[in-house]
DNA sequence: TACTTATTTTAGAACAATTCTAAAAGGAGG
DNA sequence: CCTCCTTTTAGAATTGTTCTAAAATAAGTA
């Protein structure tokens, strides 16, 4: 674990939960001026190797990564893009179809808008 | 409807029901051999927008395109990348959660290993 | 502490998938 | 068979991400 590594993770955990390359990046450049973008692709792969952090792709964008591996689903806000997350309980039975098919894991975003943009 | 749009309708059509925009590229190719990529990116997403095939967005690699609209979930075999139809019913009510989000939509992929693959 | 070895970081190029641009071609309606 | 609108083409551009090789750093061992 070296120090742009922890900061990496640090950045993450202090965070609402959901950040994307570019903007981990803008934040730890702030603090490690030489701060590179392949270092924080590599961290952040390194970190959710290690189970520690998790990568949450979405359509059309930069993915996601979330500050914990705890089992959730997340909503992505169709109005503001952004990712929030929802419990929605264990889904592996309700993905085993007929019970044909062995479910290893999955990929899930539900499209939402969130309470904000509903005000607006 | 023009000639190359019909064509890329008709391959998909015609495919096991999922393709890859360079596949479908190929094999428009050998009919049309002016054929270009932006033509099928083109196409796709007009066919697209129209209802007539759909869009499939994977992790990690280029976008599947179904040769059917009809609500249906996908698996992805994480041993040969093969795209499968599974059958899981609507799954609006077991994606609103606690009954605060709307549920607009989703992207699902389930990973699972193919009938096939189990095999070998 | 000093040395050795493995890992990480950097800078920048490379890459894959997709989108954009402007000009040429094609198709539909009158 | 014109006119206008849409599609196609060729190629460059863009986005997000990965790779490469060299320099820097960290960790383990003596």
């Amino acid at each position: 674990m070296t120090q742009k590594r922890a900061a990496i993770l640090a950045i993450l955990r202090e965070s609402e939960g959901h950040l994307q390359p570019d903007e981990i990046y803008r934040r730890a450049k702030a603090r490690y001026p030489g701060m590179v973008l392949a270092t924080v692709y590599n961290n952040l792969h390194a970190l959710a190797d290690a189970g520690l952090i998790r990568q949450i792709h979405t359509a059309g964008g930069a993915d996601f990564y979330d500050k914990t591996p705890e089992p959730h689903e997340h909503a992505l806000c169709t109005a503001c893009g952004k990712l929030l997350d929802i419990e929605l309980g264990d889904l592996t039975a309700v993905f085993t179809a007929q019970g044909d098919l062995p479910v290893h894991s999955w990929d899930l975003i539900v499209h939402t808008t969130c309470p904000t943009c509903q005000q607006n």
